[in-house]
DNA sequence: CGGTCTCTTGACGGAGTTCAAAGCTAGTGG
DNA sequence: CCACTAGCTTTGAACTCCGTCAAGAGACCG
């Protein structure tokens, strides 16, 4: 489960995207950004394994550089919701988990043999005091992910399963990575159902 | 529109609700949450009033001190979608439009005769420079924003409407101050169903 | 009073689920 | 290389949830 078979060459080049990543957002020096992702532990987790589980506490925000994730909930029938799938260069965690210390709703679950890179709650609040814009690039991770939900609500309030499946394909270039399942558990909708749209879309053709 | 009507003592009664709230989540200076309180304008919104229209760049994040608003969306068919009502003590603004400053796909409007401080984008940045804990705020309260939007997706995802009516009427207690209409808007169902699942309500009880 | 807006009710249709069965795929071990 | 299993996907029939359309009943306001 630890970063032992990585060489120090291929820790450098995986945290050299978690680096572009926070350049593309921020305007700090280079010699903080390097001190803050060092602040950052390699971790590789293989494929249907959890990072969190329902009722444990988040102890982490993980950097996807390898692999996807997938954040859900189970609901009281056991019907699986899948509220996010996080794929490179995306981020994971269970915020309100995370921040309030409560403990979590959610599964996070490795869908592929997987590598993130994690921060602890207590090395994030070191950066948040030495590094000034750190706390706004949070700030605009959060926001950017509020916005994106907010565009789902809508589509989910508004739109039908099968219209709801052919935007996903289109916006989603990974759909295919993903078996049919998870996609549904993303839609909102059975995978018998799921089954029929894409049996339906392919007589249109 | 302005706040002509608005006394000296009044004006100041309606921001010291703004500055508790700030105080409750940070910790500066009370010298310091008055500047930034100071930063913000009195507005009042009659009834059906317009904040915000779809196609207009949001130039403005309000803190609602009196009545509803509703954010919500229009489909190509004419439908409409709330994604939130706020009421005394919430925040509104389309985020996507106000920080990037590109056309709101939303209407905000009031739903009853309504007062709100606003604050303009180029006073907020500056608050962001002056007061180290703003940024901290704003950050804070995306995230609120987004866990509870969570919520309410794996809620859409897994339970009926029956269900979700029960749910809104338990947890928003303001739901009396609400039309029919504009509740089946927010649960995502037609009105007519909307009756019908309150009819069988009121039979069982 | 009249007009507009909201809420309700019923018949019908479509979207999506449930359950059961079967085919298809991929990995696994001999 | 084959046989075996387990998981993923498809299909069909019956059913439930929810939408559409049309009509009418209240409620509010000028």
């Amino acid at each position: 489960m630890t970063s032992g078979q990585f060489n120090y060459k291929s820790k450098a080049i995986m945290r050299e995207s978690l680096k572009k990543y926070i350049e593309s957002h921020i305007n700090s020096s280079s010699a903080e950004i390097d001190s803050f992702c060092n602040l950052f532990q390699l971790k590789e987790v293989k494929k249907k394994c959890c990072l969190l589980k329902k009722g444990e506490i988040c102890k982490f925000e993980g950097f996807v550089v390898k692999g996807i994730f997938r954040i859900y909930h189970i609901d009281n029938k056991g019907a699986e919701q899948i509220l996010y799938f996080a794929l490179e260069n995306w981020w994971i965690t269970d915020i309100d988990s995370f921040t309030n210390e409560k403990p979590s709703e959610f599964y996070i679950q490795a869908l592929e043999d997987s590598v993130v890179l994690i921060i602890s709650k207590t090395d994030k609040e070191f950066a948040y005091q030495s590094i000034a814009q750190i706390e706004k690039l949070f700030r605009i991770m959060t926001q950017k992910t509020l916005v994106a939900l907010q565009r789902r609500m809508i589509d989910n309030l508004s739109k039908t399963a099968h219209q709801r499946y052919i935007d996903f394909t289109e916006k989603f270039p990974i759909h295919y990575r993903l078996s049919n399942l998870h996609i549904a558990s993303y839609l909102g909708i059975t995978r018998e159902f799921l089954s029929k749209i894409r049996s339906k879309i392919a007589i249109e053709k």
